[in-house]
DNA sequence: CGCCTGTTTGAGAAGACTCAAAACGGGTGG
DNA sequence: CCACCCGTTTTGAGTCTTCTCAAACAGGCG
């Protein structure tokens, strides 16, 4: 992780030129360490920047009522997060740290500048970030239109999918470092009905669970019953202006 | 509506200059038609055009399983609508006319060029997506976590604080040109559930109905009981950069 | 006038929730 | 090394919201 994680990421979908690394190296500087648990960015409170991930896994969420919590998003290693901060001069959602991380932040006028200086990535980014919210339809679709079971299941596959991402090799198991009262508020359930949710998997044959690690044992039949797409691997790139 | 709908949407964020409007003008020529039900684009087929909604309403939606829909999001006149399929070559939502509508294609090519022409559009656009995307948590949100009354309830606020920046005044009162089963592949849930739910919430004195006008009667507890926030009327614009 | 779509009503079933308590496990201090 | 503690997982029992299936009703249109 010595060079930009923002780079590494950005660099799957695209050849980036030498002025576009430049450009990036330049902002993606500093970093900020977390401990797991520990929140980033609050929900309402003002902010003038968003950050990049760069080791970690974190996620977003909002809260509902007195006591709820939705969780809306997972944010993995070269990440730009904090986007819902974008439009407002506060943050809409709050971020946190599920395992320890280090994350680099950008404040808001760098964005402008990429903006400017680089159009190509500009673009890459509004595609992404159309990715990152069809990623979303996606889990309004489980939560509206499916049952707990095939909710939890495209969860799994969807942490599974990005994981392999980063991993860069086919992986079948990972360490879940999410409660299961994080499972539900991820998934609109409670804790409990998570639980048994759980065990119900495990009975069929669908995953296996040993401590916190998950093994996803029938993904086929799981992606065949739970249509699971995964929206992370493949962005278009055709689009976009020459890089300048 | 001679003049080009997204100038006139982004204008309401932006004083635009000469130059980013004649770009804008460009754009946006060309118009079609719609009708009421008829659908603009489908998922998972091949795509290489937003659109530009210049009148009317639509939605967008994906299905899931066999029979069921979910409604992701409602698009009004100014919109920029088919991000969806920004980011493949096909498109991931279905694009669908609620009312008659006219609307306008524009090539992802096209946006490329804007991108690299007009960044302080770009960074607008962005701005408005991450905007939109705030909106769809709240989406999320809501079904995850609140019952039927305050989901529906949200969802009518929602598109009456839309309704009033196109209808420039206060109103309290819209024709809404969705059936129970739209609005319940809006909220995940079946049409039964929503016609005893708008039975509950008339009873109570919260809305009133006659036809397809809905009223909104007791909006301040409304907004105070579902918590509902108007993510449309502003948007950041200080850190974009200087127009070109 | 009949037809089709959309709304309304009824009754029973199912999935998910609440409340409550017990079991587990990893970490800490004695 | 053991006892204790706290957060998490698991289990149980009863309740509530929402769904399913089915049929009646209403309204607009050819």
């Amino acid at each position: 992780m010595q060079s930009s994680s923002l780079t590494a990421r950005l660099g799957q979908y695209l050849e980036l030129n030498e002025s576009e690394r430049r450009t990036l190296a330049q902002i993606e500087r500093g970093e900020q360490s977390l401990r797991a648990g520990e929140t980033l960015m609050a929900e309402s409170r003002k902010s003038d920047s968003l950050y990049i991930v760069r080791q970690g896994w974190m996620h977003s969420s909002v809260r509902s009522g007195r006591d709820g919590r939705q969780i809306l998003m997972f944010h993995y290693a070269g990440d730009l997060i904090g986007t819902s901060s974008i439009a407002w001069a506060w943050a809409a959602t709050t971020l946190t740290a599920v395992s320890d991380c280090v994350v680099t932040p950008v404040p808001k006028v760098s964005l402008g500048l990429l903006f400017k200086a680089q159009p190509r990535i500009a673009g890459l980014l509004y595609a992404i970030a159309a990715a990152e919210n069809v990623a979303m339809s996606d889990r309004l679709t489980s939560i509206g239109r499916m049952e707990a079971a095939d909710r939890l299941s495209r969860l799994l596959l969807d942490i599974l999918a990005r994981l392999r991402v980063t991993a860069g090799g086919i992986i079948d198991s990972f360490d879940l470092p999410l409660t299961q009262t994080d499972l539900g508020d991820a998934l609109g359930l409670t804790k409990v009905h998570v639980n048994r949710t759980l065990q119900a998997l495990e009975r069929n044959g669908s995953i296996g669970r040993t401590g916190r690690r998950i093994r996803i044992i029938d993904e086929v039949s799981l992606i065949a019953v739970t249509g699971f797409i995964d929206r992370y691997s493949v962005v278009a790139t055709d689009w976009l202006p020459a890089a300048s």
